[in-house]
Order: structure tokens, then sequence, then C-alpha cells
DNA sequence: TAGTGGTCTAGACCACCGC
DNA sequence: CGGTGGTCTAGACCACTAG
């Protein structure tokens, strides 16, 4: 039932602490022993139950106070972590061949709608791509994407040819802080004649804004159809596990 | 510019670090300094540099490898963290009335397409509760539950007076693993009067099961009407950050 | 082989806070 | 006051791996 005896000391302390919790043998509030009784029980150096407990605490699985010792932590049920994968990196994923068209492009400067929405300023320089992703053939989702071309110069003369914008876009571009909003809505006649499904259809929309520092980079408005795809995620109570993402 | 002069070195150390991750001075593969020379450079012991290296490794903000040394990671951008957020809490943050009415509930033995869906055996007793959720009196989500009788007892008498189940079960039961599935779907017409839109209306929907070990505790399938609803999460390539989720 | 990180020790002093 | 965690030191040996 226990893992087959980790070679550290630090790993067997984990294993042994989480697996209490998981079980449901320590529930939340339940007391950690303290860091002295756990270096006489494991006979190790305080260093060593430290660093455990510490990574403990920062991943939240673990609440630490002064005198009073550390407990278990409730966690919070609200909080979905969900995989949006690159495309190429699903289709791969799901064994299925992957394929882009670009639909339409331009450039431009923002107008002043774009520019509020995406708070740059107005005559920013901006290359807008229709992309359509498939799968095995099938479209799988319509992106519109939208690049700043002040703070991604290179991506003006770009031609995409072997891989689509986002793709290109996450290998040469830094970013440090994303968005993602996702919300429902009925397929426009345009958008469900590019998708292949019937005008109304319900869609699953996920935008997603990256920045670098306050400059945006890049906005994508992902569209998928209908009931097809779903984004899941899974997530234990003790940390964050990944998930997947795709077509039933 | 700098925050004020942190009082502990490992804060110093960790602060120049993701700085220069977050600025951009450091891009993704290059080279963070060696244990020995932040030693040197800090004035400090190996310990408290590695301490921190650990735990930017630990949450993915550089990649380590021996001989090699450190390098700033490749971020990961297909990770949402979403916040769902119980409805009190949500309609509190956003400023309105909660009420809840329970339209629908019964109690039996789960059949078997119930037991296949949510995996636990045929005949376990499952109470199934239909609660429909109410911002300042508008239909906000309508919440199908099922709740597992044989993990959660307690649940089979609850009158759920005060609380809407969920809530209820968040404040007392332990969960270990929790499932989100999010897509989207035409509203049929059972749904679209009970939420006061048209027939059709795309909907938001979120699917979410809960375990202690490998019991499932609860099903939720939350349906959220039409294009009012929008999951928002934000997070930065240096860790993830909270964000919010909510109508508008 | 040499440099890197991985782990661990056996101490130390301090801040906090319930009793 | 005493017990808890928070931080830090100055070493040590080992595992891995590029050159």
């Amino acid at each position: 039932m226990n893992a087959p005896l980790p070679k550290h000391i630090h790993q067997r302390i984990r294993a042994d602490i989480e697996g209490h919790i998981r079980s449901g043998r320590w529930p939340v509030g339940h007391a950690i022993p303290s860091e002295a009784d756990l270096m006489t029980a494991y006979g190790c150096s305080r260093m060593t139950v430290n660093k455990v407990l510490s990574s403990l605490a920062e991943q939240g699985i673990i609440a630490r106070r002064r005198r009073t010792g550390s407990v278990v932590a409730q966690p919070s049920i609200d909080k979905a972590v969900l995989t949006i994968r690159d495309f190429p990196a699903e289709a791969e994923r799901s064994g299925k061949t992957y394929a882009f068209d670009i639909l339409a492009q331009r450039t431009q400067t923002a107008d002043v709608a774009t520019a509020a929405r995406v708070g740059i300023a107005i005559g920013t320089p901006v290359r807008f791509l229709t992309t359509l992703h498939r799968f095995d053939g099938q479209p799988e989702a319509l992106e519109e994407r939208l690049i700043n071309l002040d703070a991604v110069p290179a991506a003006r003369t770009e031609p995409f040819d072997d891989r689509p914008p986002g793709t290109w876009l996450l290998a040469h571009v830094p970013w440090s802080e994303a968005e993602h909003v996702i919300h429902a809505a009925n397929a426009s006649p345009s958008l469900a004649k590019r998708l292949a499904i019937a005008t109304g259809t319900a869609c699953l929309i996920v935008e997603r804004r990256t920045w670098q520092g306050d400059t945006l980079l890049t906005e994508a408005r992902i569209h998928y159809p209908g009931e097809q795809h779903r984004l899941v995620g899974r997530f234990t109570s003790t940390g964050l596990a990944a998930s997947a993402a795709g077509p039933e």
C-alpha cells in the first residue's frame, strides 16, 4: 500500500503526512506533529523536517502557526485548475492529426474600441488573425487573435507557415501575466458555418489575454463548437494536479 | 522601485530573481547564478540560497539541472486557475442578496446509469436535489446535485433550511479530490423556464465531483444562464494568482 | 574530472503568543 | 515563561553529467 520506501528522509516524511491527510485520518484542523516530534520520530535534523513542513505550507496543504503548531489546512474547493492546451499539443495527446488554416488577417492600427477593450493606446499597430484549427481534418476551434506589434515586432512579418500564431508566440515571447475568461454563447451564422455546426449551437468561448508587465502582448478568443468540447480540471486538496482538456 | 528592503535574506534573493524574470531581463532559458555565486553575492550560507531556489523550482518558475545549473523555466500558459465560488459568497462579493429554492428532491438507491456515471455501487443510497440559486431575486444558476448517503450519512435528513446543499457540504465534509468539467449546451425547455431564459440559449455548465479517497461524496451540475456568466482566471508566469468569477 | 545541484547535520538565535 | 515555528550557519557527502 505504501510507496516502496523512498530513498530520502524528506520524501518519507512528506509521503507520510500527505497520506494521513488524503486518507482522511487527519481531517482539516488536525494537528501536525511539531518539528521536534518529527525530528525524533524520523531520527533526522530539524532542518530536514522544516523543509518538508515549509513546502507543505507553501502549497497550502497545512497551515503553520507559532506556539500552537501546524494543522491541516482547509482546502479551498473553489479553485479549479484547467489546462487549455496548445492546439498541436492537444492534437498529439489525443492521437489526431493537426492542421490549421489562417482564414483572414490584417494589420492596422488599433481603433478606439479595440484600444479600450485590451488596454493599449489608440493607434498602436496590431495584427489580427483568424485561424481555424482542425483535428483529423475536422474543425476543432476558431481562434480570433490580436497581436500587439509594438510589443512583439517580430510578429509583423511572421508568415505562420508551420505553426499557428499561438504556438509561435508561446515559443518566442516571454510573458508575465495572463487572464482567461470563459463563457458560453450561441453560434452566429458565420461562426457556425466555419465550425460546420448549426447556427445557434451553444459554444464555449475562451478568451485569453497575455501581458508582459503592463503591456498587452496578445489577445485570443477561441470558440469551441457545441457540446463536443470540455474543459477538465482535476485537483486534490493536497496540492494541485494537472488535468486534461479536449473533446470527449 | 524595489521593495523596501526585506528583512530576511531569502526574501531579498527571491525578490531579486523573480524581478529579473518578470521584467524580462532574464528570459526563458536564461541561467540563474549558481548556488555558490549567490552565496558569495549575498554573503549567506548555501542552505539559504538552496531553499530559495528549491522553492522556485517547486513552483515551476525555474528549472534546475545538475552540472549545467538552473535556468528560467518555460511557463505553461495552458493552466487557468478559476475560482468557482460558493453561491452565498459570490452573492456577497457582488453586493447582491442571496436566496435559494429547492425545487425538487428525492432519496433513492443509485440505478445502473447513475452508478456508472459517478463510480459508485449500484444500490448505493443517494439524495438528489435540484436547487435554484437567486441573486437579487433573479435566477443565477440551477444546480442538480447528487449526494452519496453512504459517504455522507448526515445529509440524509438535513433539511437545508438556511444553507444550500453545496455550502452545507463544504462546511461539513472533508474531501481529498475534486474534478471540474466545463462545457456549453443549449438550454432545454425545462431549464430555460427555470432560469427565465429562452429555450436554446447557450448555457455554461460546470460539473463538479468531489471525492474522499476513492469514494465519491457528491456530484453537482450547475447551469449558468446564457452569456451573462463568465468564469475568470488570472495568473502570472511566476506562480499562480487567485481570480474572480461571476456575472459581468 | 570538475562543477552543479540534492540532501543532510547539529547546532544557533530570534519572534511570536498562549498560558 | 516555554514551546512553537522562522531563519540562518558552516560545514559535509553524494549523484549526476557535460566536456
